[in-house]
RNA sequence: GGUACCGUAGCCAAGUGGCCUAAGGCGAUGGAUUGCAAAUCCAUUAUUUCGUGGGUUCAAAUCCCACCGGUACCUCCA
């Protein structure tokens, strides 16, 4: 099955088939740095970076591009309110940005380009289009002439005059089309600017895009992603800047993903850009996740009550053109099933010995993990999931259905694991067969950027005391046991449970433990 | 007003013309296991059903129409 992606310049699924073959060139809109990212921003980047990952493991050399946008209205004015400079606040706040994209395992981007380092490219840009008649000169602003541009509005599938049709506030008249939109605007005092042929001033809201992906990636790129919300305008005028500037194509895939909402407000916490749009929304959830009114990072709004990996398993057990449901419940729930694994992962080590994130796990399909070891029955039945896992992945990157296949191989190696009982003694043979099944499923998970590292070992103690403790308390509950003391044995975990201490007994083993 | 999107079990969610007498997770119920639990395994959990009503088709959750309900976007200098 060949990979089919959905394009919504086309509103189809297409056979996806790069410029060059072997090479995937990606570009995602990243965020403007002008405060704490917050879960929505993290959409975006989970999604692509599973992308990435998935066309690699087909065999493709994939280049993966996310700017930052680090001038800005939105930017130049919290730097006022705050009193700090552009550039000091664009700083902390791309930091941040990266924090939260590491705790996501977010890290297969190649390049973070910054906008500012790219005013040359981007001044380029315009006096070529200035030069072949598709911008002009406006008192030091630069416009790009939507009628100058005779399929603008293929990307959001809409004529200049429906987009005119319900425009609330009267453009610029001194435009020559409302539509008209600027490249190039001329600064104010107290605001940062760069010298050009058409005096002081920043760039417009979206040359950068154009400027940078030409830059790095070539005029015609593969995969250009983002959110549905920059659909129109953001996409659709750098759609136009760039093949009036190039006359190539610009983008051989748009991939657009839904946004975040939040249960009943269903405000819109997540586009990647922050480009438009007010933040009264996602405040409000940052508000309601942290307690507080204002914005908090994800770090402290998000992952103080969810580890980032079920807030990343998450956000991939639905698909990527859907609209997500955000809530800590939805996240809760989620997070459940993920235990389930670690926990099947814990067995492993305990029968083989061997932690199976230690494993080298294969990360292109062509070596795939050999199952030999295995009976031939439960071979067979993993080799069928890796194989659904594979096609839903082909289907336009359906992680949703991916995912559900990653817990059918749960069951499937636990039960192999309960029918020979391995739990209690396990062959040779076995052991390494069951190391193969958690091989590939690592393999898969790996895919979706999952269960690359243990996540915080919860039976590890916050520091010596608390662990010697419990070794201290379980030994004498064993001894209790060993005795037929229950009614011992069952106060010790029962005041344990009370001090939010879950204690399960394993059958040969010391008993184990962890917190909630 | 214009342009799109969404509506699948208690909850989350995949499936978008026949392999659907609809994946998977959470939850629930029964059984195995356990000193009792937990974990794990086995089984059951939408049964003319996929928002509602029509239609197309040999065949629809999947296509078309209408309706109901939910959502997003419609600029950059106001």
């Amino acid at each position: 099955m060949s990979l089919r992606v959905y394009n919504t310049l086309t509103r189809e699924k297409e056979t996806f088939q790069p410029l060059e073959p072997g090479k995937v060139s990606m570009y995602l809109c990243g965020p403007t740095v002008y405060k704490p990212a917050h879960i929505g921003h993290m959409v975006g980047p989970v999604i692509f970076d599973t992308v990435k990952r998935f066309l690699q493991y087909v065999g493709y050399d994939v280049t993966f591009v996310i700017n930052i946008t680090d001038v800005d209205d939105k930017l130049i004015n919290k730097a006022h309110e705050l009193g700090m400079t552009v550039k000091a606040l664009a700083e902390q706040m791309t930091e941040d940005y990266f924090d939260n994209l590491r705790l996501m395992g977010v890290d297969s981007v190649d390049k973070f380009p910054y906008a500012t380092d790219h005013i040359g490219d981007m001044l380029e840009m315009i006096q070529r289009l200035v030069d072949n008649g598709h911008a002009y000169p406006l008192d030091g602003d630069v416009y790009f002439s939507v009628t100058a541009d005779d399929d603008y509005g293929k990307l959001s599938h809409r004529s200049v005059e429906q987009m005119l049709a319900g425009t609330r506030v009267e453009a610029n008249n001194r435009k020559k089309n409302p539509a008209d939109f600027a490249l190039w605007k001329s600064s104010k005092a107290d605001e940062p600017a760069w010298e050009s042929p058409w005096g002081p001033g920043r760039p417009g809201w979206h040359i950068e895009c154009s400027a940078m992906s030409s830059k790095l990636l070539g005029d015609s790129i593969d995969i250009h992603g983002g959110g549905l919300d920059l659909m129109f305008p953001h996409h659709e005028n750098e759609l136009a800047q760039s093949e009036s500037a190039s006359g190539k194509c610009f983008v051989r895939y748009w991939m657009h993903n839904g946004l975040m909402q939040s249960g009943k407000n269903t405000g819109k916490v997540g586009g990647q850009h922050d480009k438009h749009g007010d933040t009264s929304a996602e405040d409000q959830i940052a508000g309601k996740l942290a307690g507080s009114a204002g914005a908090e990072s994800v770090k402290t709004a998000v992952f103080a009550h969810q580890h980032p990996e079920a807030v990343r398993f998450f956000l991939l057990s639905t698909h990527y053109r859907s609209p997500i449901d955000f809530s800590l419940e939805n996240i809760a729930n989620t997070a459940k099933g993920l235990e389930g694994i670690y926990r099947m992962f814990e067995t492993v080590e305990r029968i083989c010995g061997t932690c199976p994130y230690s494993i080298e796990v294969p990360t292109s399909g062509e070596n795939t993990t050999d199952l030999s070891a295995l009976p031939a029955e439960t071979a067979a039945e993993l080799t069928a999931l890796r194989g659904r896992f594979l096609d839903a992945m082909n289907d336009d990157f359906n992680t949703g259905g991916a995912i559900g296949n990653l817990f059918e191989m749960r069951k499937c190696i636990n039960g192999f694991i309960a029918h020979n009982k391995l739990d209690q003694q396990a062959t040779a043979e076995q052991k390494a067969g069951l190391l193969a099944a958690i091989t590939l499923f690592r393999e898969l998970g790996q895919l979706v950027g999952v269960f690359r590292k243990p996540i915080e070992k919860t039976t590890a103690a916050d520091d010596g005391l608390v662990g010697g403790l419990m070794d201290l308390i379980l030994e004498l509950r064993a001894d209790a046991r060993k005795e037929k003391n229950w009614a011992a044995a069952d106060k010790i975990r029962d005041q344990l449970k009370a001090l939010n201490i879950t204690v399960e007994d394993v059958k040969d083993g010391p008993a184990r433990w962890q917190r909630g």
